[in-house]
DNA sequence: TCCTCATGTTACCGAGCGGTAACATTTAAG
DNA sequence: CTTAAATGTTACCGCTCGGTAACATGAGGA
């Protein structure tokens, strides 16, 4: 049926194409021509397979979710019943990914700024995503018997998505590190009893 | 010498109207023509007075940057020699300026997304900033006396980037007062003696 | 009054954008 | 080999964009 020219199928091959070229230059500063080439194809076959370019975008957003609920999973399984143990293996592997978000942070959270109107179909993807994945962190807080669950959720929701920030604006140095850190302390001080 | 029916002068209206409309639907998403409109002027009064775009960002940029370093010296007029204070007060007003990111998140991390390249007038000027606040917030610590002022000062960058994006994408809930609380924990830990 | 200078007005340019039509080509399955 | 479906190719559309030229208008100072 396809070109066998190439390994990967075209739909794959312009979502990562996409994904690579948004990251770059920002997604209203890439066109779809430019996409179309870069995943060795062309406009045509890309209108063929995506409905517009804004779709295009929210499977692309799609795409970056999916792949981290699966991650969550990953963790739940791994830590199976010990909830603080998933929020430190968490922030271990937020901080092991923090170079990378050096040079242009975090896609989602460009994707947000890039995309003000909230009607957007990925809009509510992220919009989505982000709510689960917020309850998710107070589930665990709940489930670790952290006294003020909504107060620790929320402080590790502050971290996470602040440890991209500063990154991108002031560098690397020892945030990855004190990311943990800082994540291993409210863990052993919660896990015990109250020190404030 | 300017007609004088309008009583703010041209230029400071155009930079008024431009951030207005930059915050709103994105730096991308708004031409120079839309912004000489509401700033009840024409496109060429515009490129009379910036010589481009990219400059009328840069300037733009450049009025943020500077309204809030000067918030940081009346932060410091304020609570003179006590850096505690400061970093305290800082966070409540950060809160308290959090509603108003409920929509659109923060102007500088959005034109930090939307401006990828590197060599843009706009970057040096945030990527400056940046810089010189996280270093002003080590400084602060420091001579709090706060023992591992390096993390105590990264964690306090993560918890203010943080708050806003947190705000942007799950919503206000209690993130303003949740990130005071958290602040102030942290100075009354280190004010005393180790607890961990 | 006249002169100057900031501003307004209109029209235009070239380029790039998202998106489509029509047709040619390749591919794999029967 | 034939056929149907997916892909490639080219040319095009309408629109918006950033930016400029030329000229008109207005207001204040001398």
């Amino acid at each position: 049926m396809n070109k066998r020219r190439f390994v990967i199928p075209v739909r794959q091959r312009i979502l990562i194409a996409a994904g690579d070229l948004f990251h770059k230059h920002g997604i209203r500063g890439v066109g779809v021509e430019a996409i179309a080439e870069a995943a060795h194809t062309n406009k045509m076959t890309l209108y063929r397979h995506f409905e517009s370019k804004d779709e295009l975008i929210a499977e692309w957003v799609r795409g970056i979710v999916a792949h981290k609920e699966e991650e969550w999973k990953d963790l739940a399984a791994k830590h199976r019943g010990d909830p603080e143990g998933q929020l430190q293996d968490w922030s271990r592997r937020w901080a092991a990914k923090l170079r990378a978000m050096e040079e242009r942070g975090s896609p989602l959270a460009n994707a947000l700024a890039e995309l003000p109107d909230p009607k957007h179909p990925a809009r509510r993807v992220m919009q989505e995503h982000k709510l689960r994945e917020y309850k998710r962190v107070v589930r665990l807080c709940k489930s670790a018997g952290f006294r003020d669950p909504a107060m620790t959720a929320d402080l590790f929701s502050m971290l996470l998505e602040g440890a991209h920030r500063c990154v991108q604006s002031v560098g690397m140095r020892q945030i990855g590190e004190h990311l943990v850190q800082v994540v291993d302390l409210m863990v052993e001080n919660n896990r015990q009893r109250p020190t404030s």
